[in-house]
DNA sequence: CATAATTTAATTGTAAACAATTATTGTAAC
DNA sequence: GTTACAATAATTGTTTACAATTAAATTATG
């Protein structure tokens, strides 16, 4: 076998792992001026959607829907109370639970974040029905990492 | 419109990014234990697939392939040169350049990463067809983040 | 009941990521 | 040739991310 051959897996074009890497941090940058306007960072606009329809979770909970832990959701968490779109308070019946509740300011913060779902559509050039095998393809994957 | 429809659009269900964002980061931490054995980060991994290729390169050609700035590969080329698989210095033509160079050392580790990817692909439930098509979607979507 | 095991969040330490700024070098305009 | 502009990397400050550990509360086991 050829030099160029036997490395040819440890190119990156062969890589499938890096455009998924790039792609999703170059999107998240593009939220990044729609967010600006809102107050948030792309962390925290996830974690606000949750919110938004739930109205109430906790850290276990956030974590296991958003794929992130305690060590990364804590510090965001006390970001967001301290701008006012969340309280925190431990559950009096399990006091190991931190109630995560949005506030009054934060469903505000919804209205405004209404239009941020088209203008970042508008940046990907997918129509719906790649976008569909798109998000399907990636559920697969991210199930198939769990296992 | 009911209240349920007016803000379907921001459902993390309906989101298109975010299946993309946390792929992205269960993979990085799936490379995690085969990278560990070469003393390499995901990003320091992606870097040296770069430099096994080229052997030389520069800060801003490794960004604009990595999709990454100074910021993030200045700290990141001291690592890797502390660890004695690159080396760094300015070009004598332009001295605003810094030239990166893989060491010989760099290259060895390059035989031990060879069975990273073929590990990497029995994690990833995804057929020859279906990783072509993904592949090739999140490089269309790439491009048209750029433009 | 008392101790062990488990669950939950917080903390600590390291690395990544990027915007904004700075410092230096090189190039262009006059 | 000097001054303005551009290019390049480094620095600074903030947030994200996670592994590993710690602390506290709860549950299970003897």
């Amino acid at each position: 076998m050829s030099e160029s051959q036997k490395y040819d897996c440890l190119k990156l074009e062969n890589q499938i792992c890096f455009p998924l890497y790039a792609c999703a941090k170059e999107i998240v940058r593009k939220y990044k001026p729609f967010l600006d306007k809102l107050d948030l960072t792309y962390t925290q606009y996830i974690t606000m959607l949750i919110l938004w329809e739930k109205k109430q979770s906790n850290v276990k909970e956030l974590g296991k829907n958003l794929y992130l832990d305690s060590g990364t959701l804590t510090p965001l968490l006390k970001k967001l109370e301290s701008k006012g779109y969340i309280s925190r308070q431990r559950s009096e019946r399990d006091e190991r639970n931190l109630i995560v509740t949005i506030t009054d300011d934060g469903m505000k913060l919804r209205e405004r974040a209404l239009d941020v779902p088209s203008k970042m559509g508008k940046c990907v050039r997918l129509d719906k029905e790649q976008a569909e095998l798109l998000y399907k393809m990636l559920y697969q994957v991210l199930d198939s990492l769990d296992s």
